[in-house]
DNA sequence: ATTTAGTACTATGCTTAACATAGTACTAAA
DNA sequence: TTTAGTACTATGTTAAGCATAGTACTAAAT
């Protein structure tokens, strides 16, 4: 069903932040590798959603880079957490499990 | 925290459809009544967002209504799933479960 | 009788985020 | 010196949520 694909992607959506800051929270690392852990769970993120969504932490002080060169390419950035990203993350996570909680009560009340 | 506020409106935004399928599974609402029980389970909802969506949702055909005349104001429009809106929001489900179970993981590996 | 308040639906425009697409740049191997 | 593979960048489109204003109906207050 079409229909269903456009409604997984906008759930995908609301999390990808989270998803992404927690990835990072395990250690550094570059976007190609994040597409693959994610990939990995099942979350399918593309190239033109994530490096915007990495700028824009980025911008906002939740994340920081540095450049490493590669032996087999061009030089990647290596994303961190800040500490802010760190505080940040935690808020999510406390979000995500409140919403994850509240969505449950509401299918199961349509049982 | 401003921004975790706005992640929270992403997250959420994901959830809608499934959230209003549902109570809607347990009979017919009108749009003031979903907003209601909605709030009752903390997904802080506006109209400008919800009567957009019940309108797509039955344009595609996942939901009807019926107009009935209200005592105190207007008529109101109640909604009801169709068949098709029953085996849709079961789809939803399956990939709300999925994708809780997806980031969940992805949450833990960052512990 | 007319105004006011409350409720319900409608219409329009803005903002934001995801995503598609194309492009640049670097390495290494053919 | 091409070709393939990898990595980052830039730009435009689309869709959804939401703010806002507006219309229309009922009932109570003046």
């Amino acid at each position: 069903m079409v229909q269903t694909e456009n409604a997984k992607a906008q759930m995908r959506k609301g999390v990808l932040e989270l998803c992404i800051l927690s990835i990072l929270s395990q250690g550094e690392a570059y976007p190609t590798e994040i597409i693959e852990r994610l990939k990995k769970q099942k979350l399918v993120v593309v190239e033109g959603t994530l490096y915007p969504l990495l700028t824009r932490l980025k911008n906002t002080d939740l994340l920081t880079y540095r450049w490493e060169e590669s032996s087999s390419g061009p030089p990647r950035k290596y994303y961190l957490l800040t500490k802010a990203g760190k505080t940040y993350l935690n808020d999510l996570q406390s979000s995500w499990y409140d919403m994850v909680s509240s969505v449950n009560k509401t299918i199961q009340n349509s049982k």
